[in-house]
DNA sequence: AATTTACCATACGGATGCGTATGGAGGCGA
DNA sequence: TCGCCTCCATACGCATCCGTATGGTAAATT
């Protein structure tokens, strides 16, 4: 009788799968023991690398902001000159159903954060990140400081918001609408 | 030894009760024995009015939907002829920081939506009316109607993005930049 | 005055979750 | 081979929450 060993847990397999529950049941949804089940082992093994729960929480918290973090930086990314391309291509790729994995995390940590001052930071950190992002390129592209900053605040806002609605019956062709919108946004 | 008598409650003052509660800690927070302490009461009254802890959910939900729809309704309203004004208005409404105490419920709501089949129809509904309101008033106001499909989606997913976001620090003088995106987005 | 009705308290069983304590299995160096 | 270290299982006490069952009280009704 050959017994499987299943190769040993470390953090980062906990905090992922952390984050794969987060995605499905919310923050509150978060629990240790439903966590450990659903690795296959038990709690035992969680109090082993976590102090508690909040020390999980904390960690996928700081996980999820340097994700976001590099990621807008990745994505405006610009060229001297192609300023406007990358804004296009920022809110194409944030407006995106291929994005749409991201959503429930995103939506799970700002919950969250309403009654957690730690996610509460850490929301504000990504969320002046994107701002300044955004700020950047409008500025590169030639705007002047105060249009570029109405922009951005209005970029992220309809890319954010776009993200949460189901606007799928509402507009058939929803691509080319979507094409327009970014049209009037990055100018 | 005077016993004061509380005046019984009803079934809406359970209510107004959980959509407190929604807000403050979210839709898994909302407990039946947490609900029943802030009342005052024990538990045994509230079984008295609902069901189960669903029957009040079901109750939440459905008082949110047919104040959000009427709420729209009522925000675009307009005389023939001062549409874009009302436009504006309604993106001056719900972009504000006055409509903050909303913001709450709405987010608890659409987490809630992501695994409970009823707040998601319910959430699809409301969506669906608040597109057809804009809709309504862009068409009024002379666009033809892709543009108008358009514009409607920009307006709210901007106005719903910008209330979720943390950009006081960002933007100084956030008035006047909102304004200069209104102007944007109702032409 | 007696009874009914509406509203609520109390008490219970069962489920779930937290954090701790302790023991066990396997690898690994001495 | 022995002991140590890593990772996990098991078991426990405590707390919270659900839904039910049942009893109590004040007001309304007859």
């Amino acid at each position: 009788m050959k017994k499987i060993t299943r190769p040993a847990l470390d953090r980062d397999a906990w905090i992922k799968g952390g984050v794969s529950i987060l995605a499905e049941h919310g923050a509150d949804g978060l629990r240790v023991e439903t966590l450990a089940k659903q690795l296959g082992v038990t709690k035992g093994s969680f109090y082993w690398h976590f102090k508690d729960r909040r020390d999980l929480l904390d960690a996928i918290l700081n996980m999820w902001k340097t994700g976001r973090i590099d990621d807008i930086r990745k994505q405006t990314l610009a060229l001297p000159g192609a300023e406007i391309a990358a804004l296009r291509h920022t809110i194409d790729v944030y407006a995106s159903a291929r994005n749409r994995k991201g959503i429930p995390i995103e939506l799970a940590i700002r919950d969250l954060a309403r009654r957690d001052p730690q996610a509460s930071a850490i929301v504000e950190e990504v969320d002046a990140e994107r701002l300044a992002c955004a700020f950047r390129l409008f500025l590169a592209s030639g705007l002047e400081s105060e249009e570029a900053r109405a922009r951005s605040v209005m970029l992220y806002a309809y890319v954010f918001g776009v993200s949460l609605m189901r606007c799928d019956q509402f507009a058939p062709d929803l691509a080319a609408l979507k094409a327009w919108i970014a049209e009037r946004i990055a100018r």
